[in-house]
RNA sequence: GCCCCCAUCGUCCAGCGGCCUAGGACGCCUGCCUUUCACGCAGGUAACACGGGUUCGAAUCCCGUUGGGGGUGCCA
């Protein structure tokens, strides 16, 4: 019997959480849901020179938002230095590394003479020189054999040892290196499964080699998960892409949406079922099922499960989860609240939610260029219809002020304006363009008649007389 | 250059030797529904990279080619 499931998501706090450590972490949650395994968190801040410590925040809080909440009291590798201090100096006494004191520079300009082979060239390998200040500590790496490891995506991997060059383990300043310090911790903290992304697989044999050499049991398996990528087939980067997390959730885009689609970027469930509960798919999430190519990151397809997910919420939810996307305040909710449902099945994000009612909230609509054009300029019996539609809204009584009837006045408005077809009936296509515009400023929008409705008598009446008076 | 990985519709996924004249989803297009938009519904578009094997039989296995990606830091 092998021991529990434990794996770990590991970022460093080098810049915001981004879609594609979204998917690695998502990977090992789901991993660990499914397996009844822990997941767990681990901060590598081992560069002083690049991390911002501020970015911590943004991560666990992009992380919580997702949803993937984590087993423990997330360690900072800044603070366990005297750790990976002593795992170097056992490999030192050992003879597992030795220390090297060849600047960047000569090492190019050595391999450029060799033939322009990049890579150490083992200069120091031999030359028995005393750890000191500005001396790296580089891993005598095996000349012979090979280094391999089962991958849970990708089947088995190896290298041959001789295409290893002799890496880095703690700096000339004596700070740990990644592979250190990610490999030690990974064996202190019992991780069963190392599941990150493919750009870790050319370090994983050193991770091996590494771990063997300090006597470190090595992690049941590894699992590297495809890389997101652009249009253009690349590595999302941060230069280039939209990949910051938060920037998806201020622009609307709901957690669970996120998940969703994210576990379906290099995997999908057997019967199909692509937009479902996250329960679901912790229930069918394997590795074994992950594919290794390289996945493109839709932002359509996002869209659309976004938009699913919207529509799959109660009213009530709809309405709080779009609060905070409406800068209008209190009024806005309340505008929401009469045409919530209307507006539900008709936006993709919630950043969409609040044009639908902005109509109902300021005093006066902005009219948007393109309506303006498309629904006067280039309408049919304009005047005609706007001084019909204003008059059968007037007849309407004060209690008659529902959708049904609002409906019949603009129904005989279209009649009056002779906006009709062969058979005489009102072609309300056509002739609700201008009444569209007058109340909302735009041709599209939620139903009329209810808009109309909630509008209220007298608004509408003003703004219809308003816009009589611009007509060209 | 070298090393590693990958290769089914434009995109994501299914297919794990016969059920495939290759299935689903997004996108796109057409139509229906319809007060705009959206939803919904009915259709359509479009792929096994190529060449060799293995086999009675290959999208599925093997090899090669081509193509794509990743790595190649005293970053993580």
């Amino acid at each position: 019997m092998s021991s529990p499931v434990r794996v770990r998501f590991a970022p460093s706090p080098t810049g915001f959480l981004h879609v594609g450590s979204g998917h690695s972490a998502l990977a090992n949650w789901l991993y660990a849901r499914h397996t009844g395994g822990e997941f767990l968190l681990r901060i590598e801040d081992t560069d002083a020179e690049r991390d911002r410590p501020e970015l911590i925040e943004n991560v666990l809080e992009m992380l919580q938002w997702l949803g993937l909440q984590w087993d423990n009291e997330p360690p900072r590798q800044s603070e366990r230095r005297a750790l990976y201090e002593d795992a170097a100096a056992k490999l030192l006494a050992d003879g597992a590394v030795y220390p090297c004191d060849c600047t960047g520079e000569q090492v190019q300009a050595r391999n450029k003479e060799a033939g322009g082979k990049p890579g150490y060239d083992g200069f120091c390998r031999d030359r028995g020189l005393e750890p000191g200040p500005g001396r790296a500590l580089r891993f005598r790496t095996p000349r012979e054999g090979r280094t391999g490891w089962t991958d849970l995506v990708r089947g088995d991997v190896s290298f041959a040892n001789s295409d290893i060059e002799d890496f880095v383990v703690v700096r000339g300043n004596g700070a740990p290196m990644f592979l250190l310090a990610n490999c030690f911790d990974d064996a202190d903290m019992g991780v069963t499964h190392v599941i990150r992304g493919e750009d870790h697989v050319n370090g994983t044999p050193k991770y091996l080699l590494l771990g063997a050499a300090l006597g470190l049991p090595s992690p049941e398996a590894f699992a590297h998960m495809p890389l997101l990528v652009n249009e253009g087939r690349k590595k999302l980067s941060k230069r280039r892409d939209d990949v910051s997390m938060s920037d998806y959730r201020d622009r609307g885009y709901l957690p669970e949406a996120m998940v969703n689609y994210l576990a379906l970027l290099g995997w999908g469930p057997a019967d199909g079922v692509e937009v479902r509960p996250v329960a679901e798919i912790v229930e069918q999430y394997r590795l074994e099922d992950v594919n290794a190519a390289p996945a493109f990151f839709d932002q359509k397809k996002l869209s659309f499960v976004n938009a699913e997910k919207i529509r799959s919420l109660s009213t009530e939810e709809f309405i709080e989860r779009a609060r905070p996307f409406l800068t209008l305040g209190e009024p806005a909710v309340e505008a929401l609240r009469s045409l919530a449902t209307e507006v539900q099945e008709r936006v993709r994000t919630l950043v969409e939610v609040e044009p639908m009612i902005e109509f109902l909230v300021v005093d006066e609509p902005t009219v948007d260029e393109a309506s303006w054009t498309k629904a006067i300029v280039k309408g049919r019996s304009v005047p005609e219809m706007v001084a019909a539609t204003l008059s059968r809204l007037e007849a309407l009584p004060a209690d008659g002020w529902v959708p049904d009837q609002i409906e019949v006045a603009v129904r005989q408005a279209a009649v009056d304006a002779g906006i009709v077809n062969a058979d005489g009936e009102p072609q309300l296509s056509k002739a609700q363009g201008p009444v569209r515009v007058a109340i909302s400023g735009r041709t599209v929008g939620p139903p009329l008649w209810e808009s109309l409705q909630v509008l209220g008598r007298e608004r509408t009446l003003d703004r219809i007389r308003a816009m009589q008076a611009k007509l060209p």
